[in-house]
DNA sequence: CGGACGCCACTGGTCCGACCACTCCCCTCG
DNA sequence: CGAGGGGAGTGGTCGGACCAGTGGCGTCCG
């Protein structure tokens, strides 16, 4: 008594669309737990293995989550568990694709602080103005790199939108800006970051929205300028090795 | 003699691990063949049903694509493959989420209009006009919409930078569409859709960078403020229906 | 009586081997 | 020389077995 009838695409691919429709018309809700591997495949009349191989894809996508001897979990479904896909593909975006990725993050960002500028409350504005100054009062790359990353976050999160602050987690990435940053920390590049992060805290500070857009965009538009620049002239080149 | 060393996480996860930094060191390119399943299982010293499942998690995420019979091969990395994944985000999140959806849906679109006015080509401007008329000859709702959709895509196209219009593309996708319009047509919603898009196509014309930003602004805020309203009062209250 | 402990049923994780469905190339035949 | 057919090889599916954690239930000790 299954049913048997969409026979369009493999199976596995039409386990994937039944448990991607169930979530999207409520019949599971996030977090709640999805029935046993060996359940679900019995009913939908398929294998165990391709079931598997369908719970393996939406986990890849954020969408379930699989804890090993308690069963197979919806995600809570933020914005955050979604979009953490999205960094996979920073990461393995080709270089020239690098330039637009910061176009993006640079268009996003300004809005953020404009955003954040009529919307941040003053315990968070105090917590954006700790991680500018912590970032002057240690030497260590990795510590600086941290409160760098933080004092962006913070800035996303005032902004009120937990999507956008998700992308822009995305494009900053560790692993992203360490492609990007390659070969930039011998110029003054710590120097000119601090002189913009102040230009953006002043900004929200005094809850100019146009001026903490501006700033935002100035400070991503610098990196990427330095980008496009390189790019065009690749005199290195260590592009593309392959036998 | 494999390699036998790194035991965190699940075998599967090592694996998609593995793939993926293949790919980001270049020993596998854009549209490159795999070795077959059964080969990159011996390999890694681990069973063809793990590394389908691998194979299956990167496939839904749009880095790799298999061809029954043919092999598994890198997708080209375009950003229309990777972000397919994006419009998944979209068909899922809950309701108070799509408020924040379409507010990122603004700011990006406001951009690529700002892009597209400077860079338009005549080519490609006559191409957003044919699409702006069209709406205006039928009454399928069906065809209204595949113009509408074009009409957004050839601006997006027009601001050059394929992430950004991919990023649009999700965002703009049909299913989302049908989920935020619900609704809507029986008001003046197309007469008012003409008028703002003739108020875009005015600004390109005109090369008018900031007019053009300001009018998709517009546009997408109307939709966006439409679904604000809606979801502070949800008189209908066909929410969370679960048992 | 209360709580810590340990057992065990159940869940996801991994592996194996078999077979099916489809592709593509090479060889044969007209 | 071309079209056709066959077969090797590929991903897709299946079933079943076993391993490895989890969590609740019952026991047993203090």
């Amino acid at each position: 008594m299954e049913e048997t009838a969409p026979r369009k695409g493999t199976v596995t691919q039409r386990a994937i669309e039944r448990i991607k429709a169930m979530i999207a018309e409520g019949l599971l809700e996030p977090g709640q737990r999805l029935p046993t591997e060996r359940d679900l495949a019995a009913r939908l009349g398929i294998s165990r293995s391709s079931m598997r191989e369908a719970i393996r894809a939406l986990t890849a996508l954020g969408v379930l989550e699989a804890r090993h001897g308690s069963g197979v979990y919806v995600t809570r479904l933020r914005a955050g568990d979604l979009l953490e896909t999205f960094g996979v593909v920073a990461g393995l975006s080709p270089g020239p694709r690098l330039a637009e990725l910061l176009e993006v993050r640079r268009v996003l960002e300004s809005a953020a602080a404009a955003l954040a500028a009529a919307r941040i409350t003053p315990e968070r504005l105090a917590e954006v103005e700790r991680h500018l100054t912590a970032m002057d009062a240690t030497d260590d790359p990795e510590e600086i790199l941290a409160h760098d990353l933080a004092f962006h976050r913070e800035i996303a999160a005032a902004a009120g939108n937990e999507t956008m602050a998700a992308l822009l987690e995305s494009l900053s990435s560790r692993t992203f800006r360490a492609r990007v940053r390659r070969g930039r920390q011998e110029e003054d590049a710590f120097a000119r970051t601090r002189r913009e992060h102040a230009a953006i805290h002043r900004a929200l500070a005094a809850r100019d929205p146009e001026a903490a857009r501006a700033a935002a965009a100035a400070h991503v538009g610098g990196v990427e300028q330095w980008l496009r620049d390189r790019l065009e002239v690749p005199s290195g080149a260590t592009e593309t090795f392959h036998s």
